[in-house]
DNA sequence: GTATTCCATTGACAGATGTTGATTCAATCG
DNA sequence: CGATTGAATCAACATCTGTCAATGGAATAC
């Protein structure tokens, strides 16, 4: 009911066998999937996903010590979930004198919004409001 | 240099005072946030991104016997992936007869599309080329 | 019935992850 | 200089995560 499925049905292999030969699938995507799973990981924390978010709309605007505030969290905490957003390559910083001023790298979330947008889930006659 | 940045210049504060008070951040943002991460973290495994990205391609054509020989794990693992998908709500599975046939729930990656192309990376004037 | 298939679940394990308090380091102010 | 601030790093801890071998269970084929 949810999706409008089309099942391919399927014949009970002969004893032996291996499974039914799987879907061509290129490898091509292997080091691609890599990289969308790594940048989807480091979003895959509430914290760092709104370090992101208003890292966004605060560009060269907040420093570490206004966002610590933000989350119930100690300040090594949040220069933890900034190391991994750095490490992943979504930010990176900038240090004026004491204080570290971090910004979204324009291009790093471009890689996942594409592969969600690509083909797949709307099937192009489905989906026409 | 990588981005424009416009730094916003604190001063140090006299001793004892709380460090600069934090950019309005409305926790409206909190519950949302969560939702968003856990969807992440459910995509950020190059196998379950991968899953995914077959099914997404495939719904209904294959059954998990096909996706196994995709990856180079071993069935249980691709099972364990495919709850974690399921638990996060990003498929769902539907059995006929032996085989189970994964899907991609159409509106699971709705949500982190709308965040990723929200407002704030490009700032509308910033990038011209 | 028995045997076989597909798939999920369990138990176990090493390794990664989120968190904190204490520490360290650089830069600023007096 | 010494004291203080902002931020990163460290050591330690409990928890979560990815993985597999073994098992279990339902549906099919003989």
């Amino acid at each position: 009911m949810p999706v409008d499925l089309e099942i391919h049905p399927k014949q009970k292999r002969p004893p032996g066998e291996p499974c039914c030969e799987p879907v061509a699938y290129p490898d091509v995507e292997s080091e691609r999937a890599e990289r969308l799973a790594a940048v989807a990981k480091a979003l895959g924390d509430p914290i760092r996903l709104q370090l992101v978010d208003v890292l966004r709309k605060n560009a060269g605007k907040v420093c570490v010590c206004e966002l610590t505030p933000l989350f119930d969290v100690s300040q090594p905490t949040v220069s933890h979930h900034l190391k991994v957003l750095r490490d992943a390559g979504l930010v990176d910083s900038e240090r004026h004198g004491l204080w570290a001023y971090y910004y979204v790298l324009p291009d790093a979330l471009e890689g996942l919004a594409a592969w969600i947008g690509g083909p797949g889930p709307p099937p192009p006659a489905t989906r026409e409001r």
